[in-house]
DNA sequence: CATGAATGAGGCTTCATTCAT
DNA sequence: GATGAATGAAGCCTCATTCAT
């Protein structure tokens, strides 16, 4: 495809701008490869390295660690899916054909989309799901989060929890409709391969039709729903 | 208390028992609180070994690697939690009030509780919330579900969701929605916790009293909602 | 069988005579199948216990470590085989046909035995065919030596080379020539099945004809030939 | 002395080529002297880095483990007494004197040769009395022996079995012959020194003037032998 | 800038052994 | 005498990182 879109991300995640050399761009699209292959737990930069067919020094230019690589991509990821958000629902009017949109987007970000040669969004999007938590449940979060890792992240729930304000404005607790719906994806698609019995629904190669029914399902009842007078546990 | 209470465990998670002799019930208190401090990543035999006055080789014989460790500690929070569930629900007729009280000692596990000497269960609580996910979210989760090592979990989510369906018998997701419930009280006082803008709710220490309305709040809702149609999105 | 042999061992390869009890004739059986199976490097006095169903300090209680054990079994059957080189030649006369017994019941010391019911004497003929010079092959072998360790070897040694003697008096080399069918048997069985290049005999599961019929080509060739003058090499 | 000689060995026996580096040299000249000082038992890359003032890390950037570095040391050896056979026999037409010369340079390796820095041939040469049948007596044989570990082996062997057969076309045994004469060297020297009633033959410290006879009285009276009828033992 | 080489530190695991019952 | 439990030491190996070219 002619356009290209390029991705910004907080430099304090890198030492070295990887999209902007070979070596870098090699390092994003084996790393994805590879931390899907291994898993996170035994990705190590020298068994990157010799996946990429370089060397430890030469990842150590980019990336202070595989910790920020993981943040690295995650963070690349929600970007791009924030991106795929804007251009899916561009002049759209109707908030719930908006959230409806949305939440189509948020379950198949990894078809249908603008593509970057050295990353394959399909992978990365299942990194994401099995690997993604990873890259803020550390003990670090709190440091990393002052130096804006996670603004991304933020960001990406903020437009999601703005057009659910805008179909319900009452409702109380948009932000954490919003994370949920991208934490429920993530654990419902991971579940329905790997654990079913917690969950409802089923998966087949990439095909998350029945994940996508669910979120509209949840999303739209909460939001349409009655609000039940509020329940005071008494102990 | 007088009553004690002995949970009993998957026995392929451990090589012995570690709650049949002192050794192992230290192992198993240490590591909690190690785990707690220093986060799962940094947490190793021998850093848990010279916190409890002991040797690597000794933790070995009791686990195998530290990741088996973390699972059973899981596994015995699953299991504990199932119990204050089934104590406090006991002779309950009303399923809303049934649900009520699961989302409460859901939340609310920490406190109120049958003690075993050998666990802290606030700050099992806490390291449930903060690493729990890492017990399944790894390559080995197939084997190690094939192994029985999630039954617990699966039982939990299976007790939850019978309410629900009781509460609501035409409910298309009751598994996901108590897994989801689960998950999102982790979710939601980690965020609270350390990424504020991805809740709506806020924590003190040790109280969780908006995360359990909003629990409250987003089952019930979701429960008594009058189903929207169907939504068939169109690509 | 009824007549039941007790082969008598240097008293200091042990800590307590295994002969003696159930679980030390245990330990020598499974000792010789699990050496078989896994290779003298490999094997353990934990993986020992384990197999035999008992444990490590039990073993300990008979053997000081595994090279005595390993000791202790190639001295079993060091005297093992004089035993059958006795029975088998006992009576003879000539001694050419001593020696043709001699080398035959070298090569198939496992087959026609009186056996042992705690020893699998045709798991230990490979046994010791695989780890045989390991025994000896070690820097404590001085002393070893001295403790009259392998006073078993060197009697079957010397027991092979009278008959030597026997048969061709001014032979010069008789000690030389029957350590070196011993161990041209071990090697050429090995050989023959591992590394086929470095030797002229093919051997079929149990079946050793051919390399009998080596050894006894390299024992009357060189015993009966007009030696040679003697070469001095001059350099 | 001007002439280096380069010692080509099978790839896979090391990570990284030991002979094109200073450390990697420094590897092959302390291993040599620390196996030969403590044995191949108690020999680790541990106490190999600190003799050799390095780190075990960096040993393992060269070899796997200890017993691929011991195969690579005989290896290395099997290839310098081929080459050492072949310069000393060059432009010979005499088998006899041929073999004659191939016995000598067996049994004499450690003296006259064309020197390599880091290699203290004459401490290899009792490296490989003393340890060399260790490098093919284990449970990888076979596996090892795909990859082509033991061709030098094969080849000095099949290179001594042809002056054999030069110097007796009928001979049956060329290569069992040959493989024992190497083999004799190693044990009738081990004896010599450690067990001498194993053999007829005395050794002084790296005079091994009475083995070569020995050898040299083995080979050609096995050779110049009117064949007696062979035996066929009936049992 | 990229890479090949080197290394300090520490992780994981087993071994060999002892202790207490 | 046999065993279950415990442990100090060491083995093996990888990680993360730095250095020199």
């Amino acid at each position: 495809m002619a356009i290209s879109i390029k991705i910004t991300l907080n430099e304090k995640l890198y030492l070295r701008d990887p999209q902007g050399s070979d070596l870098g761009q090699r390092i994003i699209k084996h790393s994805i490869l590879l931390i899907e292959e291994i898993g996170f737990e035994a990705f190590t930069f020298k068994k990157l390295s010799v996946a990429m067919k370089s060397t430890e020094a030469s990842v150590y230019r980019y990336f202070e660690n595989k910790h920020l690589l993981l943040l690295y991509l995650v963070t690349w990821y929600w970007q791009w899916v924030q991106y795929l958000i804007e251009v899916a629902t561009m002049n759209m009017q109707d908030p719930k054909e908006k959230l409806r949109t949305i939440i189509h987007t948020l379950v198949h970000a990894s078809k249908d989309n603008p593509s970057i040669e050295y990353v394959n969004e399909s992978v990365l999007h299942r990194v994401v799901i099995a690997e993604g938590s990873k890259a803020y449940h550390t003990k670090s979060v709190d440091a990393e989060n002052k130096e804006g890792f996670f603004l991304s992240y933020k960001q990406l729930i903020q437009l999601i929890s703005e057009t659910i304000v805008e179909c319900q404005p009452s409702f109380p607790y948009p932000h954490a409709l919003a994370s949920n719906l991208f934490e429920m994806r993530n654990n419902h698609i991971f579940f329905a391969q790997h654990l079913p019995r917690l969950t409802d629904v089923s998966v087949k190669t990439d095909d998350f039709e029945e994940v996508e029914q669910m979120l509209q399902y949840f999303a739209f009842n909460i939001l349409t729903s009655q609000p039940e007078q509020q329940i005071s546990h008494d102990k």
